[in-house]
DNA sequence: TTCGATTTGTGCGATATGTCAACAAATATC
DNA sequence: GATATTTGTTGACATATCGCACAAATCGAA
């Protein structure tokens, strides 16, 4: 109950994950030696699990250079599909968004990120396209704000030192404790706007998801094109939809 | 070379991988002992496996029940981000939808199933929301059939037998064979229709992708409202447009 | 081609891990 | 509330697997 043991760890589970870990975008076709370095596995261990992931049908193999399979998709969209949170607030995003013609989302935090959950696109304002399973640094998104709201203050801020945060726009706030003093608006107020920190000319205003027992669970936002205006005039345009949403997911997430 | 030999494979990922799997919608909150049941490990291996997962931060544990965390969505991801189909194609899924007005896609074959892989949304026609990563069987849609259709015969009609196929609307053909005859067709015609066999009032057309060597990597169609006409119209109406994507491609794809 | 450099494949001892069985704790059943 | 059943945990033993060192193969440049 109180730390892992030793004794009920699985290492090659570990590992392997690790070397699905190494493939990305600028990696996606990798020799053994290639996923070893990038995972720090032993070669002999990276190629064993490479060959235990192609046997599975996780990875192909040309003899020479390993790529990941769609088969690994399934393992998101399991985890995905075992979270009820998406298939219960779609509805209500496909009407909000609907309603006011912008695109709404919902996300949650995995540590210092938001992870797209559920998302009824209507125009596109950004340049890359968001889905489920989309990852944002949470330090300059609306919906990374409120839920960075949600948590222990100190907790907050660990979070937000885990690296150095990226100006991502000319407009970005990069200070730690310039982002804090945002994130502890957005506590106070009950929602937060984000005015093209993430990207120029996108503009975005989120209130978190709370549960019955008012336990922020995820985020929901509105992405909207910067000229909609300053702060308290997105608030006093958008917010009511956004609360009158928030309050009746709130009824049904238990 | 030849077969996996005993000794090149890590039992532990396999078994983690498999655990991981058994979570879906119905079974997003499990126990040890279900988790056993599910896939097939002794319970004491399950337990290990889980523990790990938690300790990795891939899955919550609450003393009783593991759940999936968000964690999970990374490796699926990293799958998506690490294909080069999705990031070339979306510029001209982009400009089609808008041209067109309807809903373009783009998606692979992973077993019996088709995932899509890249997504513009123009309306909503289908009742669950689509987008990268979602899966629908390859029998009963379009791209499914130019899918199937640019296998060997004897290999789609495995995986046309591989499981019952379900009639999800009153048009769905569920005889193997039947779907084969409209494999054949598509193959002959160079693109599929289906009229109302994923969902009653909605027809799709696809047409299968090439790379420059001229093999089938994927399939790209439009989504369209029932009363758009037979196939014939159909195809007379959108076919030069995704031909045009198509050729445009086979271009860029190595 | 030949040679060196890099990468990949493979035996081996040491260690981690799976399996099985037993047991304790929790839960269900009556 | 007593019993039966399921579930979580632990230990012992056989075996799979790690990581090392070396062999084989592949690659690149002269």
């Amino acid at each position: 109950m109180t730390g892992i043991s030793q004794r009920d760890t699985m290492g090659g589970l570990a590992k392997g994950l690790s070397v699905i870990e190494t493939f990305t975008a600028e990696r996606p076709r990798q020799s053994i030696a290639e996923v070893s370095v990038a995972s720090g596995l032993d070669r002999a261990t990276a190629r064993r699990c490479l060959l235990t992931l192609a046997h599975l049908g996780y990875a192909d193999y040309d003899g020479k250079f390993f790529t990941l399979t769609p088969r690994v998709l399934r393992l998101g969209t399991a985890c995905l599909a075992a979270m009820p949170l998406p298939q219960m607030v779609q509805p209500w995003l496909d009407r909000l968004s609907e309603e006011l013609g912008e695109s709404s989302s919902v996300s949650i935090l995995d540590v210092d990120e938001i992870v797209y959950v559920a998302r009824a696109a209507q125009r596109k304002l950004m340049s890359i396209a968001l889905m489920p399973g989309s990852r944002l640094p949470a330090y300059c998104t609306s919906m990374g704000r409120v839920l960075l709201a949600a948590l222990p203050e100190a907790e907050a801020m660990r979070l937000l030192r885990l690296r150095p945060l990226a100006a991502r726009t000319p407009l970005t706030l990069t200070d730690p404790e310039a982002v804090m003093v945002q994130v502890k608006g957005a506590r106070e107020r009950g929602y937060a706007v984000i005015d093209q920190e993430v990207e120029l000319g996108l503009c975005s205003i989120a209130v978190p998801l709370l549960n019955a027992r008012g336990v922020a669970v995820a985020a929901l936002n509105l992405g909207l094109p910067a000229l909609a205006g300053d702060a308290e005039t997105l608030a006093a345009r958008y917010l009511p939809a956004l609360v009158r949403v928030q309050g009746e997911i709130r009824k049904i997430l238990r």
